[in-house]
DNA sequence: CGACTTTGACCCGCGC
DNA sequence: GCGCGGGTCAAAGTCG
């Protein structure tokens, strides 16, 4: 059994102890999860993850589901949009947890998670967002948000409204049926991301190779294959393909577990140089690793805010001048990687503020029926770096 | 040179 | 057992 390190399946696990309940817990799709130790739910999300191998996504969301400022709220479930109160509630499992963070989390007891109001860290939120999700019992989270200021930017792209995650259990995945999987579907920014194949790839802070992509019959889209290149031995898999109901929509199926430690440093992962080449429309460049890894790259927040604001300010030009080019907001590893989730969060303040225009443009309704078994998030597409196409747009 | 993407071929699970 | 369709492999080519 792989060691559970990772992706969503890690967010599963960080937060199961705190919010899976049995059901989920004996659910042939989900692994069991240990309990989180204090000290991993408490850890500096980017602390030695040898110490502990708690994603830092879990770790949030941990912290979310420990902060005093949420309470359990009641009549949520019917609730499909937006939750002024900012309390988190996870009622499957009774759990009632607050965070000082993100205090517009809620997840209701179809596991609907609503983001209504300004969040003070928005990557990080959609982080927790999309952790909580995936740690849903029924894997759904719904963050909405109705305005421009909850718009979350971060590094050019948009982060904000809804996030879906949907559980193993509703997956239409035959195969590896033995396998846990967790899919999320996201908006796909595809005027920014979109490659030659017209696939979207986002990426998250593991590094992933692509090995395969196949047409998917019933969708007009292929669905890209990736595993883990940050272990050679991490058995870490995701699909990620658009959605046939919603193009706009991207469908990212996480597979497997990284049997290996959150990493630390991009730069240490395997293969993630491999970044777009000058032009931002060639179909080479692309994705999830190349957009973390970069020369420079260190894992860690985004934290640059001029950095940042310039290259949205680009992004926004690019934006209104450019569509379904393959243009990508860059992950920016110079920026992301090299400051601490302090200056990250400070910094995202100010971004917000100036990319509130582009916000409104890349926002995108997620509010299409998923089935509840899709997670649609904008602003998760940003926590995930999309990186297909320009990664490296900086680099023009 | 190493890591990446692309892509056709092959493998495997499931339904008929 | 066969066919279909999804998932993976691996060679070829690209890029920094």
């Amino acid at each position: 059994m792989d060691n559970f390190q990772g992706d969503l399946t890690d967010v599963v696990r960080g937060i199961g102890g705190h919010m899976l309940s049995p059901e989920i817990s004996s659910s042939p799709n989900i692994l069991p999860l240990p309990q989180p130790s204090p000290s991993d739910l408490h850890m500096n999300p980017f602390g030695d993850p040898f110490v502990s191998m708690t994603d830092p996504l879990l770790q949030e969301l941990n912290a979310v589901t420990n902060s005093s400022h949420f309470s359990t709220a009641e009549n949520n479930a019917n609730n499909n949009n937006r939750f002024l109160v900012p309390k988190v509630v996870l009622e499957d499992d009774q759990i009632k947890s607050q965070c000082s963070i993100f205090p517009r989390i809620r997840i209701s007891h179809s596991n609907i998670i609503h983001e209504s109001s300004p969040c003070n860290s928005p990557a990080m939120s959609a982080h927790v967002l999309a952790a909580a999700a995936a740690a849903s019992p029924r894997g759904i989270i719904n963050a909405n948000t109705n305005s421009p200021r909850n718009c979350l930017l971060v590094d050019g792209n948009t982060f904000s409204s809804q996030i879906q995650i949907s559980s193993p259990r509703n997956v239409g995945l035959k195969r590896r049926k033995s396998q846990a999987k967790k899919v999320v579907c996201i908006p796909a920014p595809a005027a920014m991301n979109s490659r030659s194949s017209g696939e979207v790839v986002p990426s998250d802070l593991w590094a992933w190779r692509k090995y395969g992509q196949k047409p998917i019959k019933g969708s007009p889209f292929p669905r890209g294959y990736y595993r883990c290149s940050s272990s050679k031995g991490c058995s870490a898999r995701k699909q990620v393909e658009r959605s046939r109901a919603d193009p706009s929509m991207l469908v990212i199926t996480y597979t497997s577990e990284h049997n290996h430690p959150w990493p630390i440093q991009r730069n240490a992962l395997a293969g993630s140089t491999r970044s777009c080449s000058s032009n931002p429309n060639s179909s080479k460049s692309s994705t999830t690793t190349a957009s973390h890894n970069g020369p420079q790259s260190n894992t860690h927040l985004p934290s640059s805010a001029s950095a940042v604001k310039n290259e949205q300010t680009e992004e926004d030009m690019e934006l209104e001048n450019v569509e379904d080019d393959n243009k990508v907001a860059p992950y920016r590893p110079e920026i992301h990687d090299q400051h601490q989730p302090d200056d990250f969060f400070a910094d995202l303040e100010e971004l917000e503020l100036e990319g509130d225009s582009l916000s409104m443009l890349l926002s995108q309704g997620c509010a299409g029926d998923l089935n509840n078994e899709t997670i649609a998030s904008d602003g998760i597409s940003d926590f995930f770096g999309w990186t297909a196409g320009n990664n490296n747009k900086d680099d023009q």
